[in-house]
DNA sequence: AAGTTGTTCAACCGCGGTTGC
DNA sequence: CGCAACCGCGGTTGAACAACT
């Protein structure tokens, strides 16, 4: 035996909602609070799905919403966490106060796809339009973004470790061959080696069996096995962070956040006692 | 003024993970 | 343990409106 239906699709109403409904709804949420939203409908007196009023209730008539336009800074904002998270518009939704996912996704849709396209950038890869396939993998690894291959120049080593070559980059030299996919590197390494923005000791790994079924750190609702989650969903099956070569990452920082050199931009909130680093 | 095309955004749909029975 | 509903999410749709011809 299952659970009883959540509601009668039959007795249902669909489309645009009413002033009546949306102040019965109103009413019902501020005397019982959100939640619950199978019954919600029948208590409140709506012929509305729970899905519906939840929907309707999140996007629209929550008091601390913003609305009104974007500023410049939300869009960069927007950009930024689009470029780490993909489309994981709940999860933007959540750096942006009083923005909803279901906003920021039209807005994504309508507005800044067009802006970074006039930008020259592929809306999806946040790569130039005309980026050479190397050099865009390239870009890929080192901005964190796993969701395509590892590049030539993330080398694989034990315990499917991958790190990242730079032996060549730090007097400046390609010892191989300078090639335009290794100038491409170069000028990209020294990107981040000039801003002090990345240690290029930076490891990636590829999560164990161990990891994804049996670490209990993923069964137990911690912040860390969320955040891990957060990262296999960007990526499956592809890299996680692993901090066994203290890939110093602070998103904090990374999203403009927070300022300063490297080693401050570890924020307490950042800091777990499993080596994993928050979102924050 | 009327018709057509483009834009916006609230709402719906279906899926995957979670949870109650 | 398995089934079915709940919940939340991302993708898509379509009505309303604006801009253009």
């Amino acid at each position: 035996m299952g659970r009883s239906p959540c509601c009668e699709k039959a007795h249902t109403n669909k489309g645009a909602w009413t002033k009546e409904e949306d102040q019965r709804l109103i009413n019902y949420i501020r005397l019982h609070g959100e939640g619950c939203w199978r019954s919600l409908p029948k208590s409140a007196g709506l012929l509305r799905c729970g899905k519906s009023c939840r929907l309707r209730w999140i996007n629209y008539l929550r008091p601390d919403l913003k609305r009104g336009n974007f500023t410049e800074e939300e869009d960069e904002l927007i950009i930024k966490l689009h470029s780490l998270l993909g489309n994981k518009w709940s999860l933007i939704a959540g750096r942006l106060p009083g923005r909803t996912d279901n906003e920021i996704k039209n807005y994504w849709n309508t507005h800044i796809k067009r802006k970074l396209i006039s930008r020259g950038l592929d809306p999806q890869t946040h790569r130039p339009l005309n980026a050479t396939a190397t050099a865009a993998t390239a870009i890929t690894a080192t901005s964190l973004d796993f969701r395509n291959t590892v590049p030539s120049n993330i080398i694989p080593t034990e315990n499917n470790i991958y790190k990242l070559k730079t032996e060549s980059l730090e007097d400046g030299n390609c010892s191989s061959s300078t090639t335009e996919e290794t100038q491409q590197h170069q000028q990209y390494f020294a990107k981040f080696q000039n801003s002090q923005v990345l240690d290029l000791e930076l490891s990636i790994g590829l999560p164990s069996s161990r990891t994804q079924t049996n670490d209990s750190s993923l069964s137990v609702n911690s912040i860390e096995s969320n955040v891990r989650r957060q990262f296999m969903m960007v990526a499956p099956p592809l890299p996680v962070l692993s901090t066994t070569v203290a890939p110093r990452m602070c998103l904090c920082w990374k999203l403009g956040f927070q300022k300063g050199g490297q080693q401050q931009q570890l924020c307490s909130n950042c800091k777990s006692t499993s080596g994993f680093y928050r979102y924050c």
